[in-house]
DNA sequence: AATTTTCCAGTTATCATATATCGAACATTC
DNA sequence: GAATGTTCGATATATGATAACTGGAAAATT
């Protein structure tokens, strides 16, 4: 998708978020968290663990792979961002603090990731669940594809 | 989920299908893929790459890593066998030749991975994607929790 | 049958991802 | 300022995956 929104926004949203809600739960928003969470926000792209540390790296310090990786478990279990399975990567998470399963479209050509929460999928999630009598507990769905604005570019081009 | 049934059926049906499905296709239905095959059969389990690894070296062999790849890849290429990203290893599958979208429902108890293909469920995917005019290419839709015999069997214990 | 072609599997090397363990630095609280 | 708890760092190691190249076996062709 292309972006024509002031992106800056987008970071100065998730960092302030983060900043409210570590805050109001009593954990810890320190400055490497918040150096890792703003970095991942430069895009809409998922963003590779050892992206981070290169980018660490050049920053001066000489950051190791724990961690960067300990930042992300930090992240992730604030719900303020999600790992993308079948990219091995981490994308912002929009909208943290509120309760919800995250589904993913990824944009193989543009690399953009969108989160959403299908009601009508998730309840059919919880369907094709029960029909085997599953008892669900967390769900990894990601769908790639082409987003709508790569694949109008196609067509142009 | 608890198999009473005669495993041994799965592994034989699974090696003879795929020796169908390479033949027809001209294919090569290599020793080592045969083996790799079998191994990853053994169970409803997803199995690792390292495992399959230390396997071969156990028969005697000395496989490196790039030898099990290349017939993992080769397996996922023909169909014969998926790849479960949230667990990053591979299952087989269990009706290769047939043309289907995979949806899992992997136990974190007794870590069965069940192939599932639910109309409804992608039928859900798709109009998810439509929503947002995405046009999909591909899904990996992993679902855990508990499957119902580790269910019940909580439930008696 | 001999030759050519194709492609499989092995070797080495390397990169990327992830965990375990331990200890030092730091802020917070009392 | 001492006690506590957490973060961050270093080191080591395990696991997951790919690249580039080579020799050799099988299939196809002549």
């Amino acid at each position: 998708m292309v972006h024509t929104h002031d992106h800056s926004i987008c970071i100065e949203n998730a960092v302030e978020e983060a900043e409210r809600i570590c805050a109001e739960r009593g954990s810890r928003f320190t400055d490497l968290r918040r150096r890792i969470l703003t970095m991942i926000w430069q895009g809409h792209k998922a963003v590779k663990a050892y992206d981070l540390l290169d980018q660490l790296a050049t920053e001066g310090g000489s950051a190791k792979p724990p961690t960067v990786y300990r930042a992300l478990d930090f992240l992730m279990e604030e719900g303020l961002v999600h790992k993308i399975e079948s990219l091995n990567a981490y994308v912002g998470c929009p909208h943290p603090g509120s309760d919800h399963v995250s589904q993913f479209l990824i944009c193989d050509e543009c690399e953009t990731v969108e989160e959403v929460t299908s009601p009508a999928l998730t309840k059919a999630v919880t369907g094709a669940a029960a029909a085997q009598s599953f008892s669900i507990k967390g769900q990894t769905l990601e769908l790639h594809g082409m987003c709508e604005n790569c694949r109008k570019g196609k067509k142009a081009a």
